[in-house]
DNA sequence: AACATAAGGATCGTTCAACAATTCGACAAG
DNA sequence: CTTGTCGAATTGTTGAACGATCCTTATGTT
């Protein structure tokens, strides 16, 4: 009985986490996650607001949340903005990938094999949105893939971290045509990995891993040329 | 004299970012660091609007940038407190710090010998504060010791990755009794690891780093004990 | 025609006052 | 000692207001 109730501290959390303002900031980076907000377009107090039916001071706290996951650009006097990622900024996301991501491919020699089901299933799914070629549905799919590598780390700080800057790259492929060049390749060289991973042959994984970043970063550098 | 111009760049960012909520999170930031806010207090709304002279929508702003760098701990209709760190977290911020740190010294084998400058002066410094007795100053140098030391990454990401985990740190040092004896040895394993590193020996550099964090890690958790 | 300048409108930055919603502690009742 | 209720204090959110700043357009000058 008194474990039942030590067990309620898990929810605890689900109590109190909503702010109309923090609600707000979940709408709009759905919104931006999906492509509706294109990077560098504006995103007008007065306009938003009032769809949103929330004061000004409200969206401009969700605002500021936003701007803090880069996923905003503030620029005084002038409003905010959906990101514009720079090829150095592409570069310096994919730089810190190697980082978090190899050293989850590390972890990963330590880790129990159930640790590795998420990763199965982000592969799965990816399979199966090809097949119907939904590409999107696959760049998400991949996304998850990455996301639940990192995972591996164990560390909510660096989950947290990465979700970030997965955010960002998505922001960098809703301005490029072509979804499915960008995508497809790469749904077999995740299998690959997680397969190198479940064998317990890290070193080698990360090599694959290495591979993956450098082209996947190679491809996106070359087809992406943002407004200078 | 192109040349003079095109450096003026870098400065460019200093000039528009200065809103009145940044001004106050940069004050509330150092405050927190500085310690005068305890960890743990509750920041009032109406008293430090007050104090500041801003209204309380601007400083709800200052609020939420600090939030998302986990400064603040923000409870609905509870208000915000400074940050109180679990012994979970201290461990996480050590399983980042690993991360991070560790791949910087991966990357150090490529870097220019002008690169461990500052690396040096952070130790200059730490053994200068030393010598006087200055245990606090003692410790910001290590933290700019290996806020440098994560720099050798070259990734703005990571900079500012480090900053906010050195930053978190920091919350704990303030709620601990004697700073000596958790700034002091650890002056000449930095100066250890920065002439490794010099020499080019990056795998012993590497060894020596991950019992450094260790050590710290054993060492912080052993005397930290928060409220439960 | 090219350039500098000035006026105007739009939008942001910030403040202020107000009210609803929520929390917390105190106090009374069972 | 537990439970219910009340009230003060604080936060959450709104709406309006005004100055500051930027962008565009019109105007004037060389």
């Amino acid at each position: 009985m008194d474990n039942a109730v030590a067990e309620l501290a898990h929810d605890r959390d689900r109590l109190g986490r909503s702010s109309t303002a923090e609600r707000v900031a979940d709408i709009l980076r759905e919104r931006i996650a999906q492509g509706l907000f294109a990077p560098g377009q504006r995103l007008s107090e007065e306009a938003i607001g009032a769809a949103l039916g929330v004061s000004r001071n409200t969206l401009r706290e969700a605002f500021r949340l936003l701007g803090h996951e880069r996923l905003l650009e503030h620029r005084l006097n002038r409003g905010v903005f959906v990101r514009v990622l720079s090829a150095q900024d592409v570069a310096d996301v994919y730089r810190v990938r190697r980082v978090i991501e190899g050293a989850a491919v590390r972890h990963a020699a330590a880790a129990p094999p159930e640790a590795f089901a998420p990763l199965r299933e982000a592969v799965a799914d990816a399979v199966r949105a090809a097949e119907r070629g939904g590409w999107q549905d696959v760049g998400t799919a991949n996304i998850r893939f990455h996301q639940a590598l990192a995972a591996l780390n164990g560390s909510p700080r660096l989950d947290e971290a990465m979700r970030q800057l997965l955010a960002e790259l998505r922001l960098v492929f809703h301005v490029m045509e072509n979804p499915r060049a960008f995508h497809e390749p790469f749904v077999s060289r995740n299998l690959e990995l997680v397969e190198l991973l479940e064998a317990g042959r890290t070193a080698e994984a990360g090599a694959a891993l290495e591979r993956y970043l450098d082209d996947a970063e190679e491809l996106l550098l070359r087809a992406y040329a943002p407004r200078p």
